[in-house]
RNA sequence: GGGCGGGUAGCUCAGUUGGGAGAGCAUCGGCCUUACAAGCCGAGGGUCACAGGUUCAAGCCCUGUUCCGCCUACCA
């Protein structure tokens, strides 16, 4: 038996032996009906792009935690998988691609194009997904789905239809933003903000016929080409006599009015604010109202069109320069100042976005807000931490309309079509044989595609086979908890809510748990161009599976960032080869089964353990339940190194070896056998591979152990009472031990040298705790003579510690100096004078004495006591010490 | 500009109704004690950011200050 167990933990062999036999077994798969209670999780779909990162392994092992915790409980439990179109970042993949290859995708056309990404994707596609495995993930492979095939593209049809049946979706002509190097619209959540250094230039616009006006201040001096009006605030008297009259707009010699809208602000710049409609979402608005021109002197590609005159051709920021020249050059460019401000850029390809003027199609969403709103205010989902919830109803109560075209060619065409020969424009599920209105067969569908959220929005019912009614449904929807970043809160579960409840009628699920982002040792975001990116896949080759993601888990606390290094990893890699080899060890003594036995008859670390392992048990439970998965991860390490390894084991040896009898021998291993049997199945949801490993070797588990019961649920581990007796009893006794060591450890005492103790107390049943337990004293003190008195003399040539009402001597006659052991007196003498003075403080107060609850001030007056009686011993032991010092010396 | 989170041991962080300040790692000392040196046994180390307030009692509640991080926004 030995022989089959390594001395070190070997993850890799295992971890790929057992991966394949639960995959193959069918273990992951649920049932569309069961008769057990449905649990489902939809896994945040990662881009067919992806490659693993650190936040798709913290992200993937808590699901996995929860699906594998909720089957040990006995739950049907469904893992949904699969993947994400990713319309922008894939098609720039493949693109670039096509480019290295000399290909121009418009050479190619669309639908060469789209082929190509069928292609890339069968071929890449998988690569995201054989990762997720690697990390141990127990989806349900069998129903992994894609935001694009087939059944989820039909979902897509039928809600843009719907929704715009429902004039939920319409068509129009706004500013939006447009990335000119990704040639297409952007939602707003997809502009990234950030703070620039720019500067703030301030032209003079002539009043016409004249060679003085009112001074603008812009910040983009190029839209000026733009320009359709000059507005001040109606208030403001610096410029009452100009509104109405005309300026000459420099460089082009438009004449275009100064108008008055109390939207400028007076405070700004120069209180006087250029108006382009085509160029700005803010002057769009106001143009609208005053009826402005909208000219659009910026195109699609970035580079000015025609209508910018001269400057046609030119990039937008070339053009910046030409501009301020030719006004610096005319005496126009009054002032530049220095001026910060946020710039928005492309979140896929990190251009300079620009706002234009555009017509897009969008979703009108407020009345979709308001359900998603009301269903968080209501409970019916629950925001985990709660404070993400704030950040919802903000982002919900100020919802602006969602653009959803994208002019790319991977993602779902919109189902959308406009007869050539009339015009009119027809939303339909599938392609119009012809025109309703003319007759005509000549139809061209809208070349745009939906914006890849549209579709996601969807997954957790689309995934489940809507839009049929499906068993799969009726047993899982809602899901129970979907885990997710935040970073995606807006972009992908607000959206859910909404669809979910408009289309569905329900929550699309019960809990969002919202765990924390991965950074870097220093708290830096992971990044390649940065270098600190620490790749779970080469994590996993150095320390395996399950030491990653106890790592994740012990430090996912909720709400905080998660500050990963090598170092911890290497930590809890050491935990696992710990558990490890306490299997190891309890395998040479545990060689039957003994599942079914009762518990009479044991000895105090017995009884002991099995009190911490059914309290740990709950703990673990109660910590998952409310996903604290750092509160089960760091209670289950204390537990198994230090409690199971550190005293159990050590406290057990001599039991197993035989040397107190054959029934003591036999009732430790039957406690041994349910301890590791318990923790194996309390650590496995963290770490299935070793477990399941060991699970194998224990005697008498058949069957894996992703089918075994929860110990809280297991009527043999039911019988385990909780033994508080049993608790005190091994504290005193380990207090003793601890004690006994700190001693030797202090004094610089060999461990291979054997002491003598002498313990003195007048309590009887501690005299009869200690005198029945000796031999744990003995044993793990390394005693060679141990010896319980009442309380009389203090032998001479000891070292003293106190224990309760029992004071402990150690002999160390012609082992140590004793000036050692009256320094160390003095040091515990010191720290006990400390803490007396500040219960003296606590006690003489009497507001504390008259106002603190009864069970507090008695505790206090107790632990007062306690300190009081431990120093009077040490006291009198060091000033015995110190007379026969000065004796010897004399 | 608005909002949110954080500041606890050298480092990274727990601390769940306010009631004797904790863990891991690192450091120091001692051990090849027949499961494990990826280990065992000990030790040292903190004005809980700062200043006030509430309370008999504050790491925890309130106010202000400061530093760091994030989200968000239409001051051109």
């Amino acid at each position: 038996m030995e022989s089959m167990l390594s001395k070190g933990y070997e993850p890799h062999e295992v971890e790929k032996k057992w991966y394949e036999h639960w995959e193959a077994g069918g273990f992951f798969a649920a049932p569309d009906q069961d008769d057990r209670p449905g649990y489902a999780i939809v896994i945040p779909p990662p881009n067919v792009t992806g490659v693993l990162h650190m936040g798709h392994a913290l992200n993937i092992t808590l699901q996995d935690i929860l699906c594998r915790y909720r089957r040990l409980r006995g739950d049907n439990v469904l893992w949904m998988p699969g993947t994400d179109h990713a319309g922008i970042a894939t098609q720039n993949v493949v693109e670039r691609d096509l480019t290295a290859a000399g290909i121009d995708r418009h050479q190619l056309g669309r639908e060469k194009f789209i082929e190509k990404v069928w292609e890339w994707r069968k071929t890449y596609g998988s690569a995201i997904i054989n990762q997720l495995k690697k990390l141990g993930a127990s989806c349900d492979w069998q129903r992994e789905r894609f935001t694009m095939d087939e059944g989820l593209s039909r979902a897509v049809k039928k809600v843009f239809v719907a929704l715009y049946e429902q004039g939920l979706i319409f068509r129009g002509n706004y500013i939006i933003n447009w990335c000119p190097r990704c040639m297409t619209a952007l939602a707003d959540l997809e502009v990234e903000h950030e703070e620039h250094e720019g500067h703030l230039y301030h032209i003079m616009y002539p009043i016409s016929g004249t060679d003085n006006g009112p001074v603008v201040a812009t910040t983009r001096p190029e839209t000026m080409l733009g320009d359709t009006a000059v507005a001040v605030n109606p208030e403001d008297e610096r410029y009452q006599n100009l509104v109405g009259k005309t300026v000459d707009l420099p460089l082009t010699h438009r004449q275009i009015p100064v108008i008055a809208d109390a939207y400028v602000d007076m405070t700004f710049g120069t209180g006087a604010l250029k108006i382009t409609p085509a160029h700005d979402p803010n002057d769009f608005e106001v143009g609208r109202v005053h009826n402005l021109p909208s000219i659009k002197v910026i195109g699609d590609d970035g580079k000015m069109t025609a209508d910018a005159g001269k400057y046609k051709g030119l990039d937008r920021f070339e053009c910046r320069k030409a501009v301020l020249k030719d006004l610096d050059a005319q005496g126009l460019l009054v002032k530049v100042e220095s001026h910060d401000h946020g710039v928005g850029h492309c979140y896929r390809c990190h251009t300079v976005v620009e706002p234009n003027l555009s017509r897009q199609w969008f979703v009108k969403v407020g009345p979709l807000a308001e359900k998603a709103l009301a269903a968080v205010q209501d409970g019916r989902t629950r925001i985990v931490p709660e404070k993400w919830e704030n950040d919802y109803y903000k982002w919900l109560e100020n919802i602006r309309d969602w653009c959803i075209s994208r002019q790319i060619w991977w993602g779902h065409q919109i189902p959308a079509w406009t007869c050539t020969a009339c015009g009119r424009l027809i939303v339909a599920e599938e392609a119009p044989a012809r025109c309703p209105e003319c007759s005509g067969t000549e139809l061209m569908q809208d070349p745009d595609v939906l914006d890849t959220w549209f579709s996601s929005a969807l997954w957790p019912f689309s995934t489940m086979g809507w839009p049929d009614n499906t068993p799969l449904l009726k047993t899982f929807y809602p899901t129970s908890v979907l885990v997710t970043g935040f970073d995606i809160l807006f972009f992908w579960v607000a959206r859910m809510m909404m669809m979910g409840l408009h289309f569905m009628d329900d929550v699309p699920f019960h809990d969002v748990y919202i765990h924390a982002l991965v950074r870097d040792e220093h708290g830096k975001k992971m990044s390649k161009s940065t270098g600190n990116v620490i790749d779970p896949l080469t994590v996993i080759e150095k320390f395996g599976t399950d030491a990653l993601r106890f790592t994740l888990t012990a430090f996912a606390a909720q709400g905080r960032d998660i500050k990963l290094s090598e170092k911890r990893i290497e930590g809890y890699r050491n935990f696992i080869n710990k558990l490890w080899n306490a299997a190891r060890f309890s395998f040479m003594h545990v060689k039957e089964d003994y599942r079914n036995t009762d518990f009479s008859g044991l000895s105090l670390p017995d009884r002991w353990i099995l009190d911490r392992l059914k309290t740990v048990s709950q703990n673990m439970s109660a910590a998952i339940d409310t996903y604290r998965f750092n509160d089960a991860a760091n209670d289950l390490y204390q537990f198994v190194w230090h409690e199971f390894c550190d005293w159990y084991l050590e406290l057990i040896k001599p039991a197993l070896y035989g040397n107190k009898g054959e029934a003591e021998q036999q009732s430790s291993q039957k406690v041994l056998w349910r301890v590791l049997h318990d923790t194996l199945i309390l650590l496995h949801p963290i770490v299935p591979f070793v477990t399941e490993e060991i699970w194998h070797i224990l005697p008498g588990a058949d069957g894996s152990i992703m089918r075994a019961t929860f110990p809280t649920d297991d009527p043999a581990s039911k019988d385990i009472s909780f033994d508080p007796d049993a608790v005190r009893d091994m504290g005193l006794i380990m207090a003793v031990i601890t004690g006994i060591r700190n001693i030797r450890g202090e004094m610089n005492i060999a461990p291979s040298k054997a002491l003598e103790v002498m313990v003195q107390t007048l309590d009887d049943s501690l005299t009869g705790l200690l005198e029945q337990n000796q031999e744990f004293i003995i044993d793990l003190a390394r005693l060679a003579a141990f010896s319980v008195h009442p309380m009389g003399e203090k032998p001479k040539g000891t070292a003293t510690v106190i224990v309760e009402d029992a004071v402990i001597s150690v002999f160390l006659e012609g082992i140590i100096d004793f000036s050692q052991e009256a320094a160390r007196l003095e040091k515990e003498i010191a720290k006990i004078d400390a803490e007396i003075d500040k219960l003296d403080k606590k006690l003489n107060n009497p507001g504390f004495v008259n106002k603190a609850p009864d069970a507090v001030v008695a505790k206090v007056r107790d632990l007062h006591q306690e300190f009081a009686d431990k120093k009077l011993k040490l006291a009198g032991n060091l000033e015995k010490l110190q007379s026969l010092q000065s004796g010897t010396q004399s």
